[in-house]
RNA sequence: GGCUUGGUGGCAGAGUGGUUAUGCAGAGGACUGCAAAUCCUUGUAUGCCGGUUCGAUUCCGACCCAAGCCUCCA
């Protein structure tokens, strides 16, 4: 059993072998701040993040890198437009996006890169591209790749420049010798935020961003290089080029993009206005189920949230949780170690072959509820065969992978109960009050009565069981 | 126009050269005073046409359709 991983540049699943055996050195695209975090940006930075603690469940020393654009044409615009210092503007966006992924219940990336941290790299590298040949300046003092230098260029995407499938640009900047060459420096205007360079005041292009904070932080050669599937052309066919001009060697081993996000079938757009942004989600709803249902789906298709999206996933989390609670305190006193054991070793097996299959977590998933099923069958026996309390311990562990259910069961499952309480303004008391009234109606048989009782709280979002110990209520969610 | 990805049941969404996961919704049943909740059972699908094969949803080719990228984009 090995891990596979669906590479972009073969199109095909590889088994995944490291550079350096035990070892694995991974860059994925973070987020250009200029505006809030949105739910792209969560799903991108969640399936990096679960990918990064699978490496690490597998026993790899895991060195995962992640950038911020702090400075582009975007930010420069919108910071003017509210009349804040750029580099001020994209701080502040920084700091609440990263206690935003902190919240959605992400780990840090081993280096949290920024663009204008490493000019300095910034500018060595693209000395580099011009000294041998790849790079020129223009009059206007902005720096080119020259692109006729990299015959390698499409590699990624797949196209052919010979064939001139490029739609070409109709705003052609003025110093560029082809329309295809793209930006490795800009002159800054007027006015605009600039650093020193050889070649004038100006600030790097977004593309050689990253393939200098790459060198800087991972060296020449990486294993995994990430990122959302918009990103294939240009930004990453140019991060290639630029790095294999320099090293000549093969810049990144696993090309691995994600899906985009669609609201209702709908593109994600600024013009349509459907963005959900990351703030709300998590007002809304807690991490796991965030992350539940951002892992439903296959890391490398579309997502298209629909208005059952999180609710329906709630719904599962709320359930698993309330089994994890049961599990805790199920009789042990005809529990069977052996056979526990062998349910624990064939549950790991499925997680492992799942995510070993290019980070499968929607196959997982699905496995995974055929483990509560089993832990809720055994719950419904007065002495389970099985330590659901173990099995429930080693579920919860080895969803830590994905970083759902590692809260205390118990205290979700009552927080979960307060909070719809507090929301509907209601009290435990009352439920209560209602439960013993239609207790009381049904005693004396007045049927009616009680059914009435519990259609009110139905209303309310309440449903009530009879069981051989007495009703018991629960929030339907 | 080029490139890429994909077309699976009512919807969502996996795997697989031969009994087609899983979730939501549906049907029947158990339980119940009746329900709800829960559980059990169950129906329904692989875009179209060829090819390879004993056998294809799975492999190959053509076609149709959709989405993404080719401008900033996770």
């Amino acid at each position: 059993m090995s891990l596979r991983i669906y590479n972009v540049m073969s199109r095909q699943k590889e088994e995944f072998a490291p550079l350096t055996p035990g070892r694995v050195k991974m860059y994925a695209c973070g987020i250009t701040v200029s505006g809030d975090a949105h739910v792209g940006h969560a799903y991108q930075s969640v399936v990096f993040d679960v990918i990064t603690r699978y490496l690490a469940y597998r026993g790899y020393d895991v060195t995962y890198v992640r950038n911020y654009t702090d400075v582009d044409d975007n930010i420069i615009k919108n910071a003017n437009a509210i009349g804040v210092d750029p580099m001020r503007f994209a701080e502040e966006h920084i700091v609440t996006t990263d206690a935003q992924m902190d919240a959605l219940g992400n780990n840090r990336p081993t280096v949290m890169a920024r663009a204008t941290r490493c000019i300095d790299d910034i500018i060595e590298f693209i000395k580099k591209l011009i000294d041998g040949g790849h790079a020129y300046v223009a009059d206007t003092g902005d720096v080119y790749f020259k692109l006729d230098t990299f015959p390698g260029y499409g590699k990624l995407s797949h196209i052919n420049l010979d064939k001139n499938e490029i739609a070409v640009r109709k705003d052609t900047e003025p110093g560029k010798q082809n329309e295809l060459d793209f930006a490795l420096w800009k002159s800054a205007k007027p006015g605009e935020i600039y650093w020193e360079s050889p070649w004038g005041r100006g600030r790097p292009g977004w593309h050689i961003e990253c393939s200098a904070m790459n060198m800087r932080f991972l060296g020449e050669q990486i294993d995994i290089h990430g990122g959302g599937r918009d990103l294939v052309f240009p930004h990453h066919e140019n991060e290639i080029a630029q790095t294999e001009s320099v090293t000549g060697k093969q810049f990144a081993k696993y090309w691995v993009h994600c899906g985009l996000v669609k609201i209702n079938g709908q593109k994600m757009s600024k013009s349509l206005g459907n963005g959900i942004l990351l703030r709300d989600m998590l007002a809304q709803y807690d991490a796991d189920t965030i992350r539940f249902a951002l892992l439903r789906n296959t890391y490398s298709n579309d997502i298209d949230i629909t208005d059952d999206f999180f609710p329906v996933a709630h719904r599962h989390v709320y359930r698993m949780y309330s089994t994890l609670a049961a599990a805790k305190d199920a009789d042990k006193s005809k529990v069977d170690d052996t056979k526990t054991a062998q349910k624990i070793a064939e549950i790991t097996l499925e997680f492992e072959s799942a995510m070993d299959d290019n980070f499968n977590t929607s196959h997982l998933i699905a496995n995974a509820f055929g483990w509560f099923d089993f832990i809720d069958a055994e719950l419904r026996k007065p002495q389970p065969t099985y330590d659901v309390k173990a099995i429930g311990e080693h579920i919860v562990k080895l969803f830590g992978v994905l970083n759902i259910l590692q809260q205390d069961a118990t205290k979700y499952v009552s927080d979960t109960k307060n909070a719809f309480l507090r929301d509907k303004n209601m009290s435990e008391d009352f439920i209560n009050e209602r439960i013993a009234e239609r207790a009381h109606a049904k005693q004396e048989r007045d049927f009616a009565r009680s059914d009435a009782v519990r259609d009110e709280l139905l209303a309310m979002g309440l449903s009530i069981r009879d069981t051989p110990t007495g009703t018991v209520w629960d929030v339907k969610i």
